[in-house]
DNA sequence: GTTGACATACGACATAAATCGTAGTACGGT
DNA sequence: ACCGTACTACGATTTATGTCGTATGTCAAC
């Protein structure tokens, strides 16, 4: 393994190519850039571009990297969700005046949410307020 | 007025430092580049900064320019709840599956949520139920 | 031990964001 | 008419992202 530059420091939040990969690694376990690469094909990203992101996001402190094997084997950090969190926190932040009421809106807004999922989520309100948030 | 360099197409995504102005351009109405440097003076920006911020955000039709006066006024081009609806929607692609289930657990969990802003939350998907959606 | 396939490492380049210095322009007061 | 103040315009710089070519390393099989 190979320690992250980032002292106890937060990583930064992942880029928008940077969650092309973290998806995948999240989606798939944890993968070679060769894995990944492959899974990324209908972007058309070159074998070393997607090398040289890993690396990056290594040196980041969002992914980390086993060295056992020929290939190396890249992991996400964090999991989805606090990587969302994270996400969400920010845009909450820079966009929506820390309003969780006005990013809800916004979501549902967003695009058209279906009646299955409307529940879903007044499932997730209900749980939040027993859980006393958190 | 100036027109806009793009065509039909949408406006870009605003940047961080784009938001902090578009913020302020939303509370504030109307305003001019020294009004604008003046309420983000907590942020040490320089006022040539502003200035060259909002001549590009002119550029990329995230603002609208009047030259009537000795000192441009600049305007938002989108209402506030249209810009955040589109930093929802961009956010929800890349990061959430689209899930708006999952950008509201986000959303919770990212910090705080008093019950007053639950209740708030539950009367707006009320609403959006009734107006089935949209 | 030489070679080919497959890895990683590294440097270069293009674009965009953010920052600011300097230069030029226009207006109001004297 | 002149001057100072308050603007805008423009170019330079820095940092980050995304992209990739080329160099180098390693291992298995011949």
């Amino acid at each position: 393994m190979i320690a992250p530059r980032h002292g106890g420091k937060e990583s930064p939040l992942p880029t928008e190519a940077e969650l092309d990969i973290l998806n995948i690694l999240w989606t798939h376990g944890p993968g070679t850039v060769r894995e990944v690469h492959e899974h990324l094909r209908g972007k058309q990203t070159g074998y070393t571009t997607v090398l040289k992101q890993m690396q990056v996001m290594t040196e980041k402190g969002l992914l980390s990297r086993s060295e056992r094997f020929r290939s190396h084997v890249y992991t996400s950090r964090l999991p989805k969700q606090r990587t969302q969190q994270m996400l969400a926190r920010n845009l909450l932040r820079r966009a929506f005046d820390g309003s969780a009421k006005n990013l809800v809106l916004g979501a549902l807004s967003a695009r058209k949410v279906s009646a299955a999922e409307l529940a879903e989520i007044r499932g997730i309100l209900d749980d939040y307020e027993k859980g006393a948030g958190r």
